[in-house]
Parts: structure tokens; C-alpha cells; sequence
DNA sequence: ATAATAGGCAACCTTTTCGTTGCTCTTTCT
DNA sequence: AGAAAGAGCAACGAAAAGGTTGCCTATTAT
């Protein structure tokens, strides 16, 4: 068995801005009402909230600033829609994470059983 | 097509805080060294970095919180180790977002074309 | 033309977060 | 026994996050 301690396959840094986007309450839920797929208005997505507009609007910039959103305007609102390919570069992350981990709980036990 | 457009299939707020824990580079990079599977204690983690080992142990710890790690004391040391299962629901999580986005994806399409 | 709706911008406040320093305690090494 | 290493706790400060209010502009509806 090939035993690279030198390196970590699991690179940091590039996510966490994407994964700080994602660990707030309000703007999971909007990810949630964004990923039926229809672009959202503003204030469409702040009706049924407790918060102000403003507030609603401030989360969807920073889901926008993480690439998880994008937002064009039409008329008098500006409208919101998911960019799921981030979500997809989690996915690839976690992955790579439990592939990392299932390979040293393999190497622990290989190396309990010798 | 069953258009169930009252419920929505995403469920908010239960994994913030695992996407809020993983949202700093720094505690990514201590997940990172982690993931290598053996445990490690404060002061290994907090070698070759620029933060005080204070800061390292709060980090740790808001990651034991989000029950993303977990520690055990052996000694005059406290060890911490990776706790896979948080990462592989958030990529579940992920999943059903992703699943979401393809059938919206697709109830479009098959709009657009009919 | 006016009123109503949708938003942008800026100031401001409060709470969290991130990091530090200083001190104490326990365990291990010599 | 004494020194060194590992860690916990508490106080503190700076900065960022989350939210609000007030006001102004542009678009749509009546």
C-alpha cells in the first residue's frame, strides 16, 4: 500500500466562503424556495418572512457574492435564481472528504489486522 | 406529473450550523489535517499555524458543537477525531437540493416544449 | 397625473465571531 | 523535586454579521 503522508488529498480554503453562505437559517430557506426552479423577486421572497426587505435583500447578496445565486433585473424588480453548480462543488468536496476517511479507517484496520 | 407545489421537499434550518462550522478556512483546514483519521491533539493542530493555540481550541470546539468532531482526553492531551457522519448528511442535503433543481429543470423543459 | 409597488443606499445599533493575553492546573519528563 | 509541555478559563478588544429605519429613485397600475 502506497502511504502519501506527505500530502492532504482534501484541499481547504476555496469552499469556506461557500459553506459560510450556506450556514444561515434565513438563507438556507431562501436556497430552499429558489430550488423549485422559478426565478423569485425580492419581495416575493420576503412575503412569509419575520424580516424586513432589506434584511432579505442583504442575504441574497452574499448568496450572490458565493456564486450560489445570480440576479438580473426586469422592470421595476429584480429577480433571483439558483446557481446550483457551487452545491455540486460541495458535494465533490464531502466526497473527497469520506473518500479520505474511508481510506484511513481501511489503512487502520488493515494495520490492526497485520 | 404529480405537481406538489405546496410542500417544499428541502428541509431549512437543521443543517446550518454544520455549513456555518465549515464555513471558515480555518476550521476547514483543521477538518482537512483530520481526515487523515488518526487523532490529534491541540497543540500537533495547532503547530505550523499563525494562530495561538486558544484560537485553535475554539475553533475545535465550535466544531464539536456542530458534533463534526468530537474529543477525548488521554493524559495531559485532549485528542480530537473526525466524526463523518454530519458530512455525509450535509451531502445528502445537498443531494435532494441538487435532485430538486434537475426535476424543476425538467417540469421547464417539458413546458417550454409542449 | 397620481398612487402604489419594487428596490437601492446609507446610517446606525446590537450581537457574534475571531483572536489575543494572562493566569492556573495537571501531567510528564529529567 | 523541579522544569516543561498540554490544556482550561476568563477578560478583553476589534471586526464582522444580522437587522432595523429613513429616505430616495424607478417602474407599473389606476
Amino acid at each position: 500500500m502506497r502511504k502519501s503522508r506527505s500530502r492532504t488529498i482534501v484541499r481547504p480554503q476555496i469552499h469556506a466562503r461557500i459553506f459560510a453562505a450556506l450556514g444561515d437559517a434565513t438563507r438556507l430557506s431562501l436556497v430552499a424556495k429558489l430550488c423549485g426552479g422559478k426565478p423569485r423577486s425580492i419581495s416575493q421572497l420576503t412575503r412569509g418572512s419575520r424580516l424586513t426587505r432589506q434584511a432579505i435583500t442583504k442575504h441574497l447578496r452574499v448568496l450572490e457574492r458565493a456564486e450560489i445565486v445570480h440576479s438580473f433585473r426586469t422592470g421595476r424588480e429584480s429577480l433571483f435564481a439558483l446557481d446550483p453548480e457551487p452545491m455540486d462543488e460541495l458535494k465533490k468536496y464531502l466526497d473527497r472528504v469520506s473518500a479520505q476517511w474511508d481510506q484511513a479507517l481501511s489503512r487502520l484496520k488493515a494495520f490492526v489486522e497485520e
